[in-house]
RNA sequence: GCGGGAGUGGCGGAAUUGGUAGACGCAGCAGACUUAGGAUCUGCCGCCUCACGGCGUCCGGGUUCGAGUCCCGGCUCUCGCACCA
């Protein structure tokens, strides 16, 4: 170093990094120019990138909120970049039981609660940076947004997909309420601890499974993570079997009843009464040596014997008494034998037909036959019962006498056995022959059962919609008309549920006494709400048009914006949520109000944050709050280390101190572009790294690898700055824009200063040069019999001879070809491998 | 039980089509600069070995010139559904 360098001045520093200046900088100036607003009746290229709007709890915003919204504001700033006018809202999904139950904890009325739980949902939201379009916020318990919710409501039931039967609730004994499905634990209250009991309520359902067919082959076209589009699958549960009628035999009935001919047993008479099973297994028949009916079944009275009656009754009292919880979690099988018989129609033999509550009357016809050989839960009441069981498919290595130790339920590469005629027919062959064989005298025909149940939208509570449905002596069941719409929830103190098991609303006359729509006389409102799920079921079509007041959603705004672009959310909601906004969906689109009738062209689901291995809850105490990260490191740091923390998809484990690398790459970008020189040109080979980053970021965040996008971008980083060196200006400047998305605030600031003047979300993302992406030497791997020995540093298109002369030079390589080599295998521009 | 996903350094994680395993970051170690550093910069950092070298992506087999990646069998973790005939 010369004396004259030394004594140098010092050049001027640039002003440090200050994320909290910058960013609240940056919040007020899109505020004030509207930069996150979009003008929805523009945009050649509308992309509207939806994220699932929150509940807002009172203890503020999650980190698994924030990551989840940060991986969709990248997508749609990135969007934006490429020349997409994105449109992103947010709102609120503030109805439910989880706000009430909260309200009733805390003792603070929900209107008022949740107006402030909101506020500070919105200021959180704010601090970190998204481009929400916020003059389009909404929240699901705002009159102007539910008098919609209602719409829809009447919208199905006019499409009559909307109807009351009798339902089981939860109900528990000491705390006199409803419970929903989540505050049973085990079969107990969640908060007393006493067994839960089932109570039959007059209940509103959506006919969703008239729509199983379409939404379970829909998914085929759907652009969704795949393992959501499984979740659907399993959970709409089709199965393709067949109904097969069995006669019952009834010693009473034979004064009355025709004598026919039933196989073996030709003496006894047959009755009229028929029991309709639904099996997938009709290859089987000649294996069911009984019958179970649910408890419920409307037979079981008409057919037990007079000795059995006393024990049946028992059972099904006892039965119908078990929660719906309990009843699904007991293992053991327990029943009773109902002391009527039906005749096997392929056997002709008499079967016992049995009662037990492992068969549900909701699934197909609440009847079966029981094939214990070949059903493991038969086969499970048939060893507890002292029931008979039959092989009748075998494997390659059985007979037909070989015993059954376990039901055998494999089905490829078996024949029927003990089956008469069927006998070494295929399980495929079987199945079409035996129903075919029973189509007329047993009125067998092929039916596809679905799991899915019909939704009901009821809840017994105070904080939601109130369903928009008139009782009148007179006129029946009254639609309320859509001029009336919204039907206001009441401002009522009482809003705690009590041991009536009907909502609070049903304690307020003055609220529910209504004169009856049609025709004018003294009616009573539905005093139900409807459930949270129906809030969210359509709230991505609100938000285009929050601020019309005379229509649910414009027809042209939804032409331009609809179906939602790119959806992101948590694989909590892969099944219910997802499900019921597509079935909204396709029910509007069939009522003629939508051209779509899927909502989500595609959906991608992120995944979970971790803290010391487990996921983050109060009561662990490892939640982290992003106000404090913010506060020290700032919301770009805070966004950019949420994202590197794994793959967006999968999620990742939070570790306090990581996020220092985040912030080290922010204050090495200030550092660089406010020490840019402007006096040189660019070093080539800086800039090939530079366009080969472009690429890679863009090409990451395309496909949410948001972790190695940012890997590259701090790669580039080290090279950019190694030996520290001072960079060019032209260096730089496409670094910001790569980096925007992710650190928006202090990408604007930087844009400035490299003398730009309008936002950097504004500009175009920057293009890379295909010829510099491409090196044109390679480094390639030189195997001696598969072991890597060495690397050889040659032009890309070197040919073998040349790869096999540079790889021989190499002493390492060289030293471990001994012998003759008797192969090559050469991958060009990859690796040489010598096999001696 | 059924269905989905996953097992890679001390840790989070990379490896897009079978082709140099461990990119990038955290933690750690050493050094430079410094009154000081929890700032910044440089280097090292899978395991065994002084070294040559050997071993190494949950375990056991297999296919291949070559396997984290493909096939067969098993183990573990995790999420979802839980008697759906």
């Amino acid at each position: 170093m010369t004396d004259f360098e030394a004594t140098q001045p010092a050049e001027e520093l640039p002003p440090g990094y200050d994320p909290s200046v910058v960013e609240q900088r940056w919040q007020a100036r899109w505020e004030a120019e509207a930069t996150n607003v979009t003008d929805l009746s523009d945009g050649e290229r509308p992309f509207y990138a939806l994220m699932m709007f929150p509940y807002p709890s009172a203890e503020g915003l999650h980190v698994g909120n924030l990551f989840a919204f940060t991986g969709n504001d990248i997508y749609g700033r990135f969007q934006r970049l490429k020349g997409h006018t994105v449109f992103e809202p947010l709102g609120y999904d503030a109805f439910g039981i989880h706000s009430e139950n909260f309200a009733i904890k805390v003792g603070v009325h929900p209107s008022e609660l949740i107006p402030r739980n909101i506020d500070n949902f919105r200021r959180q939201l704010k601090r970190a940076g998204l481009m929400v379009d916020w003059s389009h916020e909404l929240s699901t318990t705002d009159p102007g947004y539910y008098k919609w919710t209602q719409w829809v409501f009447l919208q199905l039931y006019k499409q009559g997909l909307a109807y009351k039967k009798k339902a089981a609730v939860n109900w528990c004994p000491f705390d006199k309420t409803v419970l929903a499905n989540e505050q049973v634990i085990g079969g107990a209250c969640e908060r007393c601890g006493t067994p839960v009991e089932q109570r039959l309520l007059e209940q509103w359902f959506f006919r969703i499974t008239d729509y199983a067919g379409r939404l379970l082959s829909n998914l085929d076209r759907l652009d969704w993570s795949e393992s959501t589009l499984t979740a659907q699958r399993n959970w709409i549960g089709k199965s393709e079997g067949a109904e097969i009628a069995f006669t019952v035999q009834d010693v009473m009935a034979y004064a009355g009843s025709a004598t026919v001919n039933a196989g073996m047993s030709g003496e006894i008479a047959v009755s009229p009464i028929e029991i309709r099973v639904f099996t997938t297994r009709p290859d089987t028949l000649f294996g069911a040596t009984y019958l179970v009916l649910a408890p419920e079944h409307p037979l079981v009275s008409q057919i037990a014997s007079d000795d059995q009656r006393d024990d049946v009754d028992a059972y099904v009292a006892r039965a119908a008494k078990q929660d719906v919880v309990a009843r699904k979690t007991t293992k053991e099988k327990s029943g009773v034998f109902t002391g009527a018989y039906a005749s096997n129609p392929a056997t002709g033999q008499p079967i016992p037909i049995w009662i037990a509550d492992y068969v549900l009357m909701e699934y197909g016809t609440g009847a079966i036959m029981a094939v214990p050989g070949h059903d493991e839960r038969d086969f499970e009441f048939a060893s507890a019962y002292d029931l008979p069981i039959v092989r009748v498919v075998a494997g390659a290595d059985h007979t037909a006498d070989s015993p059954l130790d376990d039901a055998f339920v494999e089905t490829n590469g078996c024949r029927l056995v003990n089956s008469g005629r069927f006998n070494g027919l295929t399980v495929g062959e079987a199945k079409l022959a035996i129903v075919t064989e029973l189509s007329v005298r047993h009125a067998a025909v092929p039916v596809v059962n679905y799991r899915l149940h019909d939704w009901c939208i009821s809840r017994q509570r105070y904080w939601g919609p109130p369903i928009p449905i008139v009782y009148c002596d007179a006129c029946g069941t009254v639609p309320v008309p859509e001029d009336q719409l919204p039907v206001v929830l009441p401002q009522i103190d009482d809003f705690r549920p009590d041991d009536s098991g009907v909502s609070p609303l049903a304690r307020h006359a003055e609220w529910y006494h209504t004169p009856c729509p049609q025709c004018g006389k003294e009616a009573r409102r539905e005093t139900d709400v409807s459930d949270t799920f129906l809030d969210s079921a359509w709230y991505f079509l609100r938000y285009p048009s929050s601020d019309k007041g005379d229509v649910p959603f414009d027809s042209a705004l939804t032409r331009k914006w609809l179906p939602v672009t790119s959806y992101i959310g948590g694989n909590e909601h892969a099944v219910l949520h997802l499900l019921y906004s597509r079935f909204v969906t396709m029910v509007l689109h069939d009522g003629g109000h939508i051209d779509f009738e899927e909502p989500f062209t595609r959906f991608r689901a992120h995944g979970m944050i971790v803290r010391e291995g487990a996921k983050m809850s109060k009561s662990r105490g490892n939640v982290v709050n992003p106000d404090e990260y913010i506060n020290e490191w700032g919301a770009d740091a805070f966004r950019l280390y949420l994202m590197f923390l794994g793959p967006f998809e999968e999620g990742g484990s939070f570790q306090d101190k990581g996020i220092s690398g985040a912030r080290g790459l922010l204050d090495r970008l200030w550092k660089s572009v406010h020490d840019a020189r402007r006096d040189g040109s660019p070093d080539p080979e800086v800039t090939r790294k530079l366009h080969q980053t472009i690429r890679k970021v863009g090409d990451d965040i395309a496909r949410l690898s948001y972790n190695t996008a940012i890997a590259a971008m701090m790669k580039y980083m080290n090279t950019l700055r190694a030996g520290e060196r001072t960079p060019q200006v032209d260096e730089v400047r496409a670094l910001v824009q790569l980096v925007s998305p992710f650190a928006p605030h202090i990408a604007e600031e930087l844009w400035r200063v490299l003398g730009e003047t309008t936002s950097i979300f504004d500009s175009s993302w920057p293009n890379y040069d295909e010829r510099l992406v491409v090196e044109d030497t390679v480094t390639m791997a030189v195997q001696v019999n598969g072991k890597t020995r060495g690397t050889i540093t040659v032009a890309k298109t070197a040919s073998q001879d040349e790869a096999m002369a540079a790889a021989m030079a190499e002493p390492n390589v060289a030293k471990f070809v001994t012998g003759e080599v008797r192969r090559v295998i050469f991958v060009p521009g990859r690796m040489l491998n010598l096999v001696v």
